[in-house]
DNA sequence: TCCAATGATTTTCC
DNA sequence: GGAAAATCATTGGA
């Protein structure tokens, strides 16, 4: 029953959500939200098509295990009871106690998949909202720029709401990363001020050259004006300037893509996994049949047969994470 | 595989 | 409430 709440709950069972939508906002709110909607718009699809595929999946095996196969199975079994009870009297009470087996079987089946089920959500939620798990370095660029600003204010390394926004923008990043990342800049270069000091000469060096060339590529009627002096950050923070960080802005280039979007590498196969548990159940079922005597192992009815999605080759995500609990463990926050 | 670098989060301080 | 400091977790290069 608690699965089942759970998973209506999460828009795998019930009535369509629009592919878990519901879900996914509720985990969006959960994650903060925050200044990044469009990389959150991003991930909150490739949350809602997995959800989806969960659904569907969750769906087709449910059908096939709760409507087709046990209607077939039951039947399978009476005719061989029958055409058993030509050889030797059997009870009423021995069918129906058969039929009951049977039932109880396809019980546990379904209990697995629901378990299973609720795993896989689980999962992907927590991947989804488990922030850590998404970091990503920033592009080569966004660090420049977030150096280049930061070493041309080095007396005073605080941006304001509006140059947070501003770097933002220029990296592709949200202005609490921004905040984020000046947080630790401070920081690291508090802790470590001589390999930030050769860091700040670098700078210092770029954006003296960048000066220059703006210089040599004006004409005349500036040369009596001198550029915009590049900073040269001297470490101590006497001489910071702000010509450093406007001159290169116009070298500035937007990035390409988001650093939050999903790796390539992330394939863990949600088909494999809510499939893994049925599996034993399904080894189990040949085991009532053998009780009636007359059926071979592995001539399971067709739906009964372990589809190709729980091939054992196949379900390498699944048995890292659920092996061992196939014979009805509990799901760790699944109910 | 190890480890430094780094982005994010949490705790502490003002 | 914002910044500093500590810490965690992941990335990427050697």
């Amino acid at each position: 029953m608690r699965l089942d709440n759970m998973l209506i709950a999460e828009g795998v069972a019930g009535p369509e959500k629009g592919g878990g939508s519901a879900a996914a906002a509720a985990a969006a709110a959960a994650s903060g939200g925050g200044p990044g909607q469009p990389d959150n718009a991003i991930e909150h699809s490739d949350y809602r098509a997995k959800l989806a595929q969960i659904r569907q999946i969750y769906h087709t095996e449910l059908e096939k295990y709760e409507q087709q196969a046990c209607n077939e199975f039951t039947t399978h079994v009476m005719n061989l009871l029958r055409e058993q009870s030509r050889t030797r009297p059997i009870a009423p009470k021995e069918i129906e106690r058969m039929v009951n087996i049977i039932h109880r079987k396809f019980n546990a089946i379904q209990v697995q998949l629901k378990q299973s089920t609720c795993e896989a959500v689980m999962i992907l939620r927590s991947r989804f909202l488990d922030a850590r798990r998404k970091r990503r370095n920033f592009s080569k660029q966004a660090t420049e720029i977030l150096n280049e600003y930061f070493y041309s204010h080095l007396s005073n390394p605080y941006p304001s709401e509006e140059a947070k926004e501003e770097l933002a923008r220029k990296c592709a990043i949200t202005v609490a990363q921004v905040s984020n990342w000046f947080g630790n800049k401070r920081i690291r270069y508090k802790k470590n001020i001589g390999k930030a000091q050769e860091e700040a000469n670098l700078y210092a060096a770029k954006n003296a050259a960048a000066a220059v060339s703006v210089a040599t590529s004006q004409h005349d009627g500036n040369q009596s004006q001198p550029p915009s002096a590049p900073s040269t950050p001297t470490g101590n923070g006497s001489n910071p300037g702000s010509g450093g960080y406007m001159s290169s802005q116009s070298q500035m280039v937007s990035q390409e893509g988001s650093f939050m979007n999903l790796q390539n590498g992330d394939s863990y196969n949600m088909a494999n996994q809510v499939g893994a548990n049925v599996q034993s159940q399904v080894a189990s079922l040949r085991q009532v049949i053998s009780q009636t005597g007359g059926y071979g192992g592995d001539s399971l009815p067709p739906h009964t047969q372990p589809h190709s999605m729980y091939d054992p080759s196949m379900t390498q995500y699944a048995s890292q994470h659920v092996s061992g609990r196939a014979s009805g463990g509990e799901v760790v926050g699944a109910s």
